[in-house]
DNA sequence: TTGAAAGCGTTACCAC
DNA sequence: GTGGTAACGCTTTCAA
C-alpha cells in the first residue's frame, strides 16, 4: 500500500497525491477530493520514514525529563506537548511528541539525544536540572550543537543555559533563598536541609540559595544540616531521620522538592513530633497534591505549565527566543496554614 | 555524512558498514576496528528514516497514557520503558521508547496510534482505562488490527482486553469490590461515591464492584450518593462537597482513585469533619504521595509497575503471551491505621 | 494545475 | 567475509 497506489486509484500521478497529503501547495479542489477519497476507501497512511528520508525532516518531538513517574515533569511534559501542536493541538502539523525518561542518568540522556538525532528530529526540549559532570556537559553540548547543526530547534525548560541552545529556566536559587527566609522570618534558627543528588545543578542551586539566607540573617550553618538523597519521598523520609539523629533540637526542615518533604513529613509523623507544631516543613515545587498531604508545607510555586508552553512553542518557532536566548522565571512563594514557630527547647 | 563517507574513510564498502553497525552479521574484527574508528572521527550517525525505509521497520515503541502528569501512567510507562531495552536497558537493541500522552481524548488516541503505524512503530502498548464509545472502540480497534497486520507488536496494559491485542488487565471490579467491603465491614452502611469519568472502562468496573459489595450486604444504594467526575483532585474535591450537600449524613467515601481521594479528604477537612474519626475515605490506586497525603487512606494496592515490565517484555517478544491473551492482575487491599467505625448519628 | 523523474541514505540479496 | 546494486516510498525540482 503505497502513494502509487492512492495515485492509480484517483487517476492522478503520485506527485500530486504527496501535494494533496502534505497541503503544503495548489492542486485543483476536484483533484484533491479524489485524491481524498482514495485513500480513504485504501485507509492509506503514509509512510513516515520515507517521508522524512525525503524530506530530510521528520515530525518528531522530543521531550527529556529526568523522572517521568514525577508530576513534576509530567505537567512540563504536558504542557511542551500541547504547544507542539501535536494531536489535540490545531490542525495540519501533525507531530509526534515523545517524552523519552532518562531516569537522572547521563549515558542515557546521551542516548536518547542520539536516538533523537538519528530520527532527524524537528525540536528537542530537555527539562529539569542537569547532571554537572564537565565531561558530560561537554559531551552534552557537542550533541545539541550537531542537533542544531541538522536543522533541529533545541530548547531547554528548567535547566541551565549552554551556548548551544535556547533556555528558559528557574530562579531556583532566589526560591531556594526566599523559602529559607520565610522560615527564618518564623524564628527558626536551625534549619535542617536536604538536598538533591550531588552534581545535579537544580541541587546545588537550591542550596546555594538557601545557604544564601542563613549567611543574610547572620545564622552560621552547622555541616550536619545538610543530607544529600534523591528526589524522591523515600530519600526524604530517610534524610530526615538521619537530620534528627544528627541533631534533635532542629526546628525546620527545608526540602529539595515536595515529595522530598512529603518524605520529610512522614519521618518527622513517625518520630512523633507535630506539624508546624514542633518543626515547619518547606519544599519546592507546588506539586497538586502536596497540599493534601501536609496543609501547612511551604513551597515555591514554580511556573511549571506557563514554562513548558514558552518551551513548546519556542520549539515550534511560535514564540521569538527570549533575549539573548535566556529567560528566567521566577517561583512564587506558597505559605499555606499556619507554618508555626520554632519549637521551644 | 552518509554511510557511503564512513565506508570511504574506512575503506570498505557501504554494506559492510551497515552490518557492522547494526550488528547483525560476521565481520572480520580487524574490519571492525577500522569501520568502528573512522564512525568516531567522523561523529557519524545513522540516519533513522533512510533504515526504516529499508528495513521497513523502526526502533521507535509507543506508549500511550491518558495523563502524563499522573503518576499512575508514570509508574506503568516508567517499568515498560526499562523493559523494551532502550537506553539503559540490555545493550545493542537501542529502541526509543515513546510516551505519548492522549489526556483522555479519543481523538487523539486515534491520531497517535496512527502517528505511531506511519512511524512503522516497532510495538504499541496502550495504558489505563479506555473511552467506552462504541464507535470508538471499533475504530481503535481496526487501527490496532492494521498496527497488527503491518508488524507492530500490540500490547494493552491496565486496559479491558480487544481481540486485537494481548491484554494485561487489573481487576477493577473485585478491587473496588474489596475497597467498599472493607468498609462494610468497619461498619459504615452510608458510603458516598466519586466515580471517574462516565464512559470510561475503570470508572465502569470499579463502580460495580462497589455496587456489588453494597449489594453483597443488603445495602440499598441511595442514587445520590453517586457522583462522576474526573481523574484529578480538583473533581475529587468538588465532588465529596456536593456528596455532602446530597446527604450529610454519610460516613464513608469511596474515591475512584488515589489523586481523587486527595481531593475529597481536602474538602472533608475543609467542611470540618475529621478522618478518620467522622469520615472514613478509601481510594483505588496506592500512589507513593497518598499514604503522605492521608495516612489512614485505604486504597488498593495495583501492581502498576509488574504489569509495566510484563507488558513490555511481552511486546519485545521476549515473554510469552498469557493463554488467550488476556492476563489479569490483582490489586491488594491496603489498609492503613485505623480507618475508624462510622459516625454516630 | 499536473506529471516525469531524479534523488534521499539505508538494507539486503546475490555474487565473488 | 566482503563488495556491487537494486529496491524501499516519498518529496521536489523541472517541464509541460
Amino acid at each position: 500500500m503505497t502513494l502509487a497506489d492512492v495515485a492509480a486509484r484517483a487517476q492522478v500521478s503520485p506527485a500530486t497525491v504527496s501535494r494533496v497529503l502534505n497541503g503544503n501547495y495548489p492542486v485543483a479542489a476536484s483533484t484533491r477530493e479524489r485524491v481524498l477519497k482514495a485513500v480513504d476507501e485504501l485507509d492509506y497512511v503514509l509512510n513516515g520514514p520515507a517521508s522524512a528520508l525525503a524530506a530530510a525532516t521528520s515530525d518528531l518531538v522530543g521531550i527529556l525529563v529526568n523522572d517521568i513517574a514525577d508530576p513534576f515533569f509530567g505537567i512540563m511534559a504536558s504542557a511542551i506537548q500541547s504547544e507542539i501542536g501535536g494531536p489535540g493541538g490545531r490542525a495540519g502539523g501533525e507531530r509526534l511528541a515523545v517524552v523519552c525518561n532518562t531516569g537522572g542518568s547521563p549515558e542515557r540522556e546521551l542516548t536518547y539525544l542520539t536516538l533523537l538525532q538519528r530520527q532527524r528530529a524537528a525540536a528537542v526540549v530537555l527539562t529539569g536540572g542537569a547532571v554537572e559532570d564537565p565531561a558530560h556537559g561537554a559531551a552534552v553540548g557537542n550533541k545539541l550543537r550537531r542537533l542544531a547543526e541538522a536543522g533541529t530547534r533545541v530548547v531547554l525548560c528548567g535547566r541551565p543555559p549552554v551556548p548551544e541552545a535556547i533556555a528558559i529556566t528557574f530562579d531556583n536559587r532566589g526560591g531556594g533563598r526566599e523559602l529559607t527566609e520565610h522560615l527564618i522570618g518564623l524564628g527558626h534558627r536551625r534549619l535542617g536541609y536536604i538536598a538533591g543528588p550531588e552534581e545535579r545543578t537544580t541541587t546545588r542551586h537550591r542550596l546555594e540559595g538557601h545557604r544564601a539566607a542563613l549567611a543574610a540573617h547572620g545564622i552560621e550553618e552547622d555541616p550536619r544540616w545538610t543530607v544529600y538523597g534523591r528526589y524522591d519521598r523515600l530519600s526524604g523520609y530517610e534524610a530526615t531521620l538521619e537530620l534528627l539523629r544528627r541533631d534533635p533540637t532542629l526546628t525546620a526542615v527545608v526540602a529539595a522538592n515536595d515529595t522530598v518533604a512529603l518524605g520529610a513529613c512522614a519521618a518527622l509523623r513517625d518520630s512523633g513530633l507535630r506539624i508546624p507544631d514542633d518543626v515547619s516543613v518547606a519544599g519546592f515545587d507546588d506539586l497538586p497534591f502536596s497540599i493534601d498531604a501536609v496543609p501547612s508545607l511551604t513551597t515555591v510555586r514554580l511556573p511549571l505549565s506557563e514554562a513548558g508552553a514558552r518551551a513548546g512553542r519556542i520549539a515550534m518557532g511560535r514564540e521569538e527566543a527570549p533575549p539573548g536566548g535566556i529567560a528566567t522565571v521566577r517561583g512564587e512563594l506558597m505559605v499555606r496554614g499556619s507554618s508555626g514557630g520554632p519549637r521551644v527547647g
